[in-house]
DNA sequence: AGATTGCTTTGATGTTGATCAAGCCGCAGA
DNA sequence: TCTGCGGCTTGATCAACATCAAAGCAATCT
């Protein structure tokens, strides 16, 4: 076993918690090295996959940030998510064998490949890799509507906020801090993201720190006060 | 075999071609048979499920119509999607074992109930359900992150216009015309899926009328113009 | 037939966030 | 150190859509 196998593994990666193995038994573990046999190296600002590509695997976020967005024929663009280690991206390809939007590394970042057909053989083998495949599209559906509700429902504020808080509580669970952050984005993709422009975007985080909520500079961020930005997002204003 | 067990047999069902059994051959379908053992009738606005019950089954839609919504704690409500014949509801609730939306009928319906955990067994054995399956979660995915497109970056006219066109090609897939139908949904459940008032939807569809486009009375939608809504869609006024 | 109910339409007015525009900040390269 | 550039902030104005309000319409009940 040479230095790049080690590397390459599941069995000892310190995301198998947060990612595709979590709950795997050492058996279970072993088989799924065997699938992910392969990194990638993603350049910050380059595409991981993008419209129209074949899809052939899955991607597990080893290290960086990216975001995925899908573009109509005239021009319009939708971030659609941020992924952050652990996270998986390409599930969007399942259904017509190519890729329905684009992944963009927003910094230098590395992916674990996982053919997707080798997925589903080994999901066939142990019922608890199927069941945990099924729970992470369950979860990005779930997720999905969440995001709807989002820009169907809420003031700009109220969008912010609950992006904020949703940033720094998946931070948090890798290990980061509660409170303190740095954007991988710009304003303009954020506002993209949350139905907004981005002048809209840097005024609300503006009025923010007028509030004493939170401290920006640049694409710092100290939030100062979870339960205001918690209260932002339930103030229901509007309605 | 009496008649209740030929009643909800996929084998005989007229829409094997829409909804799971999609793709299988003789063998496959008959053991699917088995799974699929029970309808459940549901009366026009109740719910088949509602957020927080226990996810046991995916539930296909044999007749009637539904909306799915997700509800915050402080009483906001946002339509998700609207189920016709065929299509799959219930793929919420595997990440977290409990339902995070209300699946609510909007006419009588019936669904084939489909107990998640048989799904899952049989996807282990036949390649092709297995696949299948991972479709119809993709394919969900796919579908909101086009409505995160709709919501996040169109206009009221657009949005309209585009929802309209989707409404009447799922009909067609399904038999129906190309040009009218007859809308499940009140203003207002329109409203909260495409992120806008009822008001401002009602005034949406006078417009249309105005500019010759479609004709409308009560819920019937006779759409004279196909043309003339793909053009508001792309017209891209905003950005 | 008349009354009630739920849904829809339309009008008048108000608010939010988009747009247009200018200037600032921080960083990279010369 | 200067310059240029991308990204960010802030101000002034405007348009789209929400809100408030009233009335119409169709179906059902009494």
């Amino acid at each position: 076993m040479d230095a790049q196998s080690i590397k390459v593994a599941c069995s000892n990666c310190n995301l198998r918690e947060l990612c595709l193995p979590m709950g795997l038994n050492a058996e279970e573990l072993g088989k799924l090295d065997d699938v992910i046999s392969t990194r990638r190296r993603i350049k910050r600002g380059t595409a991981l996959f993008s419209t129209g590509d074949r899809f052939t695997s899955l991607y597990a976020v080893r290290s960086g940030f990216f975001k995925t967005c899908v573009t109509t024929a005239d021009g319009r663009d939708q971030v659609t998510g941020f992924q952050m280690t652990g996270e998986i991206i390409g599930l969007d390809g399942i259904v017509s064998d190519h890729h329905s939007c684009d992944a963009i590394a927003l910094e230098d970042a590395e992916v674990c490949v996982m053919p997707f057909d080798q997925v589903e053989e080994l999901s066939r083998e142990f019922t608890t890799l199927q069941h945990h495949v099924h729970k992470i599209m369950s979860r990005e559906i779930v997720r999905d509507h969440s995001v709807m509700l989002l820009l169907g429902s809420m003031r700009a504020d109220e969008r912010l906020a609950a992006f904020l808080l949703n940033l720094v509580q998946r931070l948090h669970a890798r290990g980061f801090s509660q409170s303190e952050l740095i954007l991988r984005m710009t304003r303009e993709e954020i506002g993209s993201y949350l139905g907004m422009k981005l002048e809209t975007v840097s005024r609300t985080f503006s009025k923010f720190v007028e509030d004493g909520i939170i401290d920006v500079k640049q694409r710092y961020v100290h939030i100062k006060s979870t339960e205001g930005l918690k209260q932002i997002v339930n103030s229901q204003n509007c309605r």
